[in-house]
DNA sequence: TCTGGGGTCCTAGGACCC
DNA sequence: TCTGGGGTCCTAGGACCC
């Protein structure tokens, strides 16, 4: 595995260059994309950069923004147009090689080792990046690299349109200077924690005692301390966007609400959305849980972890509404949210249980014996991970899960 | 700078099992 | 009756990213 080159792709002010692809007119000005620009509690999503040459910038405030810049042209998210967009984006990359890996909707991985026998990296990256924006009209930047985490700082080093190469013998000299904030991985509350280790710069955290950032760190303190040095082994993972482990949705409040009434409706709205992209998705999982934010920016996660995976929109709110009200205590909720998490895909779940006939077999066999043929069949890990079968659903004189068949149908139809 | 909405990963403690 | 150690699952919270 020694001398990967990988690149790391970054749209430039994604969704702004979008609309400004998508309307010329709004080219070279200042325009800003608003999450609701009518909602009272409206932040900047994204912006253009010569937005950001009058101070705008991503979270801050609408009215703010435009006190501050009232020229600003602000408009709501498309998000069709952006993930068309996208798509197009990554049909280029992957007309090069499979080994893309999408990060987000604008950024991307991807693993050019092979195709050095036939191009020089800065000359696939000047071709890349030149597509990208002759045929989609939209500027990207690109870092050149070993590995992922090189790859990514390079690509935030020059924008917009830049290429960048970070060879490990440069690190010293473009990495080490940076102040520890810079680094991918390392946010306020890390960095704080690490200026009273009196370490300041990614230089400091990759010079410093191990020994020490184990102890004060952990785990985190020592991945962190070997990407500083330039170590990273992950690979790139063109698979690992199937990999969804959650799907939710949250909203913040116009105003902080006290009314249950409100809130039950509130809820079973959230409810209805996260069923739909499930299903979009064909996706299902066991664990239901939900968020809630207090005035005081207090933060609340309550969950459960049911015998069957639940999608239907009903099944989802029950169990969420139940949630919520075994824990409020009536204070005023800025946000609420519901998320489905460790998801499987329906479809493969069908899948691994059709292989053994259920019906036919399940009824008047008892449980233990059901329980190693299926082990037999499937090994344990299938058992307890992707179906939730597991001994302890079937002990003592629960007799098989009336609610697994009933599911079981379900996906049949 | 009073901070949206979509996620992921990690940690830590308790329950439970062997 | 009291004692381990290892492993997995669940829950809650925190940090981080775009």
């Amino acid at each position: 595995m020694a001398g990967r080159v990988i690149f790391h792709i970054d749209m430039n002010s994604f969704y702004a260059s979008v609309e400004q692809s998508h309307d010329p007119a709004l080219k070279g000005k200042a325009l800003a994309i608003a999450g609701n620009p009518k909602e009272r509690r409206g932040i900047i999503v994204t912006c253009s950069y010569e937005a950001r040459a009058h101070g705008i910038y991503t979270t801050m405030q609408v009215h703010e923004a435009k006190r501050k810049y009232p020229a600003l042209i602000l408009m709501p998210p498309n998000f069709e147009r952006y993930r068309a967009a996208s798509k197009a984006m990554f049909d280029i990359l992957r007309s090069y090689t499979p080994m893309v890996e999408p990060v987000s909707i604008d950024e991307a991985f991807l693993d050019v080792t092979d195709l050095m026998d036939e191009h020089s990296a800065p000359a696939l990256a000047e071709e890349l990046q030149h597509r990208i924006k002759a045929e989609l009209d939209l500027p990207c930047s690109i870092g050149i690299a070993p590995n992922k985490f090189l790859a990514k700082t390079a690509s935030d080093m020059k924008k917009p349109m830049g290429i960048t190469i970070l060879r490990k013998r440069d690190i010293q000299q473009l990495l080490w200077p940076l102040a520890v904030i810079e680094m991918h991985g390392i946010g306020d509350s890390t960095a704080e924690k690490l200026k009273r280790l009196e370490i300041l710069t990614i230089g400091d955290l990759a010079t410093a005692n191990p020994g020490l950032i184990k102890e004060k760190m952990g785990k985190n303190g020592i991945r962190l301390q070997a990407r500083a040095k330039g170590i990273d082994s992950r690979e790139v993972d063109p698979e690992s966007i199937y990999d969804t482990k959650s799907v939710g949705t949250s909203t913040t409040l116009p105003i902080d609400e006290t009314d249950e009434l409100n809130l039950q409706k509130i809820f079973r709205q959230l409810s209805e959305k996260v069923a739909n992209r499930l299903e979009a998705k064909e996706l299902a999982g066991p664990t239901v849980s939900i968020q809630t934010r207090s005035s005081d920016w207090q933060n609340r996660t309550r969950s459960v972890t049911l015998k069957n995976t639940v999608w239907k929109a009903e099944d989802i709110n029950r169990n969420a509404w139940h949630l919520f009200t075994k824990h409020w205590n009536g204070e005023p909720l800025r946000l609420v949210g519901v998320t489905v998490s460790n998801v499987v895909d329906k479809g493969e779940m069908t899948e691994q249980l059709s292989l053994f006939n259920f019906q036919e077999h399940a009824k008047d066999e008892p449980i233990l014996d059901l329980m190693s043929k299926l082990e037999k069949k499937f090994g344990k890990s299938v058992l307890s991970k992707g179906t939730k079968l597991k001994k302890s659903n079937f002990d003592s004189k629960t007799s098989f899960s009336k609610d697994f068949l009933d599911d079981h149908d379900h996906d049949r139809k």
